[in-house]
DNA sequence: TCTGCGATAGAAAGCGCTTTCCATCGAGGA
DNA sequence: TCCTCGATGGAAAGCGCTTTCTATCGCAGA
């Protein structure tokens, strides 16, 4: 059968309460019962045993980081940046580190609700959700109660590029701030004279989709510009290529299109090349995010930064207890204007 | 204090035992003492102890997908779809689904094993290991021992885009053809006419790096055309851009460049492009996976096309059970060649 | 020499579930 | 009418650890 900590007891030649002391260095043990043990665990090849272990000490190692699609390098990009704090602030219980897991909820709040329940089963040491969520009542208080019972039972909740839960000011929350980011993106084409503009937005009832569109009609507001068409999609290529149909057929002098974010900007350049259209001589795009490959995209993306490492490193150390969230409700990230060659003056 | 089951016990008026049973479906019990039991569960908002659970039951929900950067997209997808399967195959113990988690390893064979003895302590059902490995003799015997151990300990393994283990042919493994990609891609250049073509390697000492590059020297060997300089990098597209300058210098006169991935094949377009230079009329060149942003460069990608999804979700299913592994060894996944437009015949 | 205290280590009581035996009950067969 | 058997539910023994409460030992202080 496997080894478990008595064999190591009887080995080393000390009760289980020592071995299960050296193990969790948090009591003395003098040092030659301490090296007699670990020569015992390593001659036996012992491993512990992770629900036993969190069973009798009402907490495990696991942090857990829900994000909304792993396959996009938004969410890849941020996770791994938690992951890596996470793993470094080491010296959990049981010797050794917290695992941090990443779940993928697709989006779906039925999913999300799913791991979080999973992770309060597991007695997860801290959960860290990721993106913005769909507005909807029903679905926000039903995340709220369980974020509440999450905390009371002891898991740190940390929220990050998701507005913070309206009654509960106490958990941490990183909030993009994609509304500044979208006012100044509007802005820049409006500077460049750009009097008619689509929006290929993101799916609807999002926070993000909805903070990214009042930055823009902020900015129009302010400037006395019209508002152009706008369309909702998937943050995908395909929702930008569809997009831009749409936008066009709706104003067919379009002189600039906003997409949700980089990608969809893609989908959204790669139509208007197949209509002849150039960027930025015809039509200006601009994206949101500032991927890794929007500097390769040709011409190259103007879009917003938002430092998705340092917010995911943040995330991750508020969710081991190793920084403290500000005392005034949610922190700010700040989004950052990079102009580059897709977007121009207006040709006509 | 936390609601447990002998709670709902009480509340329902039955036994602990009945209340698992209801819980686990594994036992017949009266559909009106069910109900009862569900209602009580209902109204305590009762949830399972999972780490109790796992240890009277000596087995998780846990499921670990090991990847290797998990902000590429490489992995984000297969992941993903990994992930779903997991999900879908629902109805495990403690009434529901598998718990997928996905670890970023970083490609650091530590990080590897020290996630796997993680996975080990939690006694995970199943640990799915997704992309190459390094190369390296130590680390390799020290993860094969780490894996049959999981293996007798009744946890699952599969891998997935990396060779089996040598000696053990009884772990489920998929592998991706890279050597017969890697090859249709270089003789597609050479059928073009090409006959001095860098290579823009990946990391050193991995396998995924190794068969790529074995199969892109299959092919100029059979058409006897000598290997033009060869430079290795991480898969990234700051190494693509900095292997062109080096390849570039060594042979002046290259008329094509295959890239050791997508992602590096845009550091080699920007490279390429900064020096003046057209792509495809001065140096064609070429990436592999077929990444979602590969149809979108400019010129498109000409690329090897690996099914990520699907190769996740058999990963998955493997991982799950759902699905035999076939008798004889690995599974081979095909690698095609895609052809578009940042390949074409040499001017010079 | 005696007392007391710090430093260590052991005993044992759980932690909250699962599961193996058993016990019970009602119905149908002889 | 008695017995057997299937269906259902309870009792209780762990699963392998952590941690509180004690016990022991050696040494410094009086």
């Amino acid at each position: 059968m496997t080894v478990t900590l008595a064999d190591v007891a009887a080995r080393a030649r000390v009760s289980p309460a020592t071995v299960s002391r050296v193990l969790n260095g948090n009591y003395p043990v003098a040092a030659s019962t301490r090296e007699r043990v670990l020569r015992a665990v390593d001659e036996l090849d012992y491993v512990l045993n992770g629900p036993a272990s969190s069973l009798a000490a009402a907490t495990s190692d696991l942090v857990g980081v829900l994000v909304n699609d792993i396959a996009d390098p938004f969410f890849g990009i941020m996770a791994s940046a938690a992951q890596s704090a996470i793993g470094e602030g080491a010296a959990g219980r049981g010797g050794g580190e917290k695992l941090a897991v990443v779940c993928n909820t697709g989006g779906s709040p039925a999913r999300e609700l799913t791991y979080l329940t999973l992770l309060q089963r597991q007695r997860a040491a801290a959960v860290i959700l990721m993106g913005g969520s769909l507005e909807d009542p029903e679905h926000l208080t039903a995340t709220a109660a369980k974020l509440a019972r999450l905390a009371e039972a002891g898991t740190r909740v940390v929220l990050c590029g998701r507005p913070p839960v309206p009654g509960d000011a106490n958990t941490a929350a990183l909030v993009f701030d994609n509304r500044t980011g979208a006012r100044r993106l509007t802005e820049h084409l409006l500077g460049l004279g750009h009097r008619r503009i689509g929006y290929a937005a993101g799916p609807a009832d999002r926070t993000t989709t909805r903070h990214r569109l009042e930055g823009h009609r902020a900015a129009l507001t302010a400037a006395g510009v019209p508002e152009g068409p706008t369309v909702r999609g998937a943050y995908d290529r395909q929702a930008g290529y569809e997009a831009t149909a749409e936008l066009l057929a709706r104003d067919p002098d379009l002189t600039a299109i906003v997409a949700a974010n980089d990608t969809v900007a893609l989908g959204v350049c790669a139509a208007l090349r197949e209509r002849g259209l150039d960027i930025p001589g015809d039509v200006s795009v601009a994206g949101f995010d500032d991927l890794p490959f929007s500097v390769d995209a040709v011409p190259a993306l103007t879009t917003v930064r938002l430092p998705l490492h340092g917010a995911g490193v943040r995330a991750g150390r508020l969710a081991m207890g190793t920084e403290e969230p500000p005392a005034g409700g949610p922190e700010t990230v700040p989004a950052e204007l990079v102009v580059r060659g897709s977007t121009g003056r207006p040709r006509r």
